[in-house]
DNA sequence: TTTCTCTATGAAACCGCTTTCACTAGGATA
DNA sequence: TATCCTAGTGAAAGCGGTTTCATAGAGAAA
């Protein structure tokens, strides 16, 4: 009805008969104020509903509270890989745990790096947390102003600017490969993610490494091309299958391609897990509520969410932070034993 | 590695030889300026990589292009119901086509009001999207400034600061409703979403006024009351089911509570539909993926989410925008014939 | 040629906040 | 009592844009 009236800082300070600085240093905290002004100056905010000008706030250099979970993904695939939700979800829980206002920001791969950087890194956040990037992370070093607080969520590279909250994919790939060893397989099969994204080679390399550690040979044609998506790993399974070769065990190297393979396995009539073992990575919803349950690798992703977000509150506090891996642990479901 | 040097408009005038006032103008097309000076500025701007600060812009009146989805809804329940996949996808996709910065916020019902005002109101977001808002709009008239653009999704009561794009709740109850008794159904059920929401009564509404049409007597214990749930549709059935009424139709106000009185149904024994027919509300790819696959109302959940970014899109230009009902159409399925 | 319009442009005010800097007054120290 | 701190405060200078306002100069009208 009335419309809302804007108060400003100046109108404040009138209306507690002190001057605007004394305002800011109240509602910051940034110096000592006398009990009795301090009070009052409270009640002055409170009673009429100040709410400090956010843009009038940064453009002075004040820190604001805004923060942008920045998914490198097509909403599309954020659906579909159950994956996501539990790093949104730790990321808003613990983002609202610390006061932030955090946001999604989705960043398809066909826009530019430029977008990204305007939209997101000029002005309107004061800390964002970047998921699935895997282009060169130079591109941000560049454009990105010195001040700007980004964490990563998935291994990058060494950077001296930014630090990133990961696992170890390597370790990962390892455990879930072990683990179909362990289970007596000798023939086994893996479905590799997009290779252009480091964890899918992390993973990769797990596997290579469990192999070698048990004196089995490593054979290209045993590791199937896929790119995360549930059909790229039905297509890869399926092309292999034509040849007849023999195997007993299959690394995905994640869950929902686990998925793929499973359907497929089962509508070719294989037995899972007599004739085939199979096993995937993340650990989500979908391994645990297909019928068989999948084994896999499961990445603690509500900790990871909360663990970026954690961080990010920490940086804006001007505290210290560092690249964190968080620990992987083996899900045993029933499509290994 | 260079540090990113954030120039600034005045750096740009100094480098253009023109003063700030130009190089504004020639930046926001809010003036004539002389075709050469206008080139040069241009030319300078790109060279330097020149990205205005979005805080000093917007506290300084000009408009920015970001804007907000605001999801009344927890992540949760975000991530379960598929309605809002196609919401959000129309909406990014129609704002990336007008060039606009979109962002995903949700603001969980434990939230206060005033946080929603305070981080998106007060600076960040130029316009802002509201799904599934069912308090009162006049919290929201009170406290937001009169220059900001608001545009609900979902049907909002009358509102002359604010418009909506919605659908006909109440004649897409009646379109399925009556489309059960054109299938033969005598003794209807229907299960409510929670009523505190509007679309819950349209909806409603709807079952009650076809039923009128057809001259079938309104029985109070024919209704049964969900809150869009999955598992409250199941509570509710399955007490309905204790009392041995007999039935032979339901009408459930979304497809999440259709599955679930499928579910429940099916294992009870009923025959779907040569017993009972089912027919739910939203159009959502669980219903079509349901089997059997389950009849619905569709909302144009994709076109709700793409038009509601179009009148944000339009609103920014300041061109006039008012509220939007759009179409329902009757997806038939396998649960009602 | 002289006067009158415009058009293009720059100077300066302003948006609302933070922060530095200078200053006052009261308490501690000598 | 004279001097020195120190805690508390306000005035004013930015932050980086947009927009108003005044003006110079080119072209049209007289």
């Amino acid at each position: 009805m009335s419309s809302p009236h804007n108060y400003t800082i100046d109108e404040i300070a009138a209306a507690a008969g002190v001057s605007k600085a004394t305002v800011s240093r109240v509602m910051n905290g940034t110096a000592v104020v006398a009990d009795a002004k301090r009070k009052l100056v409270e009640e002055t905010i409170e009673r009429l509903g100040y709410q400090p000008n956010l843009n009038a706030r940064k453009l002075a250099g004040g820190v604001g509270r805004s923060i942008a979970l920045v998914l490198e993904e097509s909403t599309e695939e954020f659906f579909l890989n159950p994956f996501w939700k539990s790093v949104v979800q730790g990321f808003m829980d613990e983002a609202a745990a610390d006061e932030l206002h955090p946001v999604l920001y989705f960043h398809s791969t066909n826009q530019s790096d430029q977008d990204l950087v305007n939209s997101l890194i000029r002005g309107n956040y004061d800390a964002v947390a970047i998921f699935g990037w895997h282009r060169d992370i130079k591109i941000l070093e560049r454009y990105v102003p010195k001040n700007m607080i980004i964490v990563f969520g998935g291994n990058q590279g060494k950077s001296d600017r930014f630090t990133y909250v990961g696992v170890d994919n390597e370790v990962g790939g390892e455990l879930a490969t072990q683990h179909l060893i362990d289970q007596g397989c000798k023939k086994i099969l893996t479905i590799t993610g997009d290779t252009a994204i480091q964890a899918a080679r992390e993973r990769l390399s797990g596997y290579e490494r469990a192999l070698k550690a048990a004196n089995m040979k490593l054979q290209p044609q045993m590791i199937l091309k896929g790119d995360f998506t549930q059909e790229s790993a039905e297509a890869a399974l399926a092309k292999f299958l034509k040849k007849g070769a023999a195997f007993d065990g299959i690394f995905a190297a994640n869950d929902l391609m686990a998925v793929g393979a499973l359907k497929l396995l089962q509508a070719e009539g294989f037995k899972v897990p007599n004739e085939i073992k199979l096993i995937g990575f993340d650990g989500s919803d979908i391994a645990r509520k297909s019928q068989p349950s999948i084994s896999t690798v499961a990445q603690p992703s509500y900790v990871l969410g909360s663990t970026v977000a954690k961080n990010l509150a920490l940086a804006l506090k001007r505290e210290p932070i560092t690249s964190v891996k968080l620990d992987l642990h083996l899900e045993i479901g029933s499509t290994t034993h």
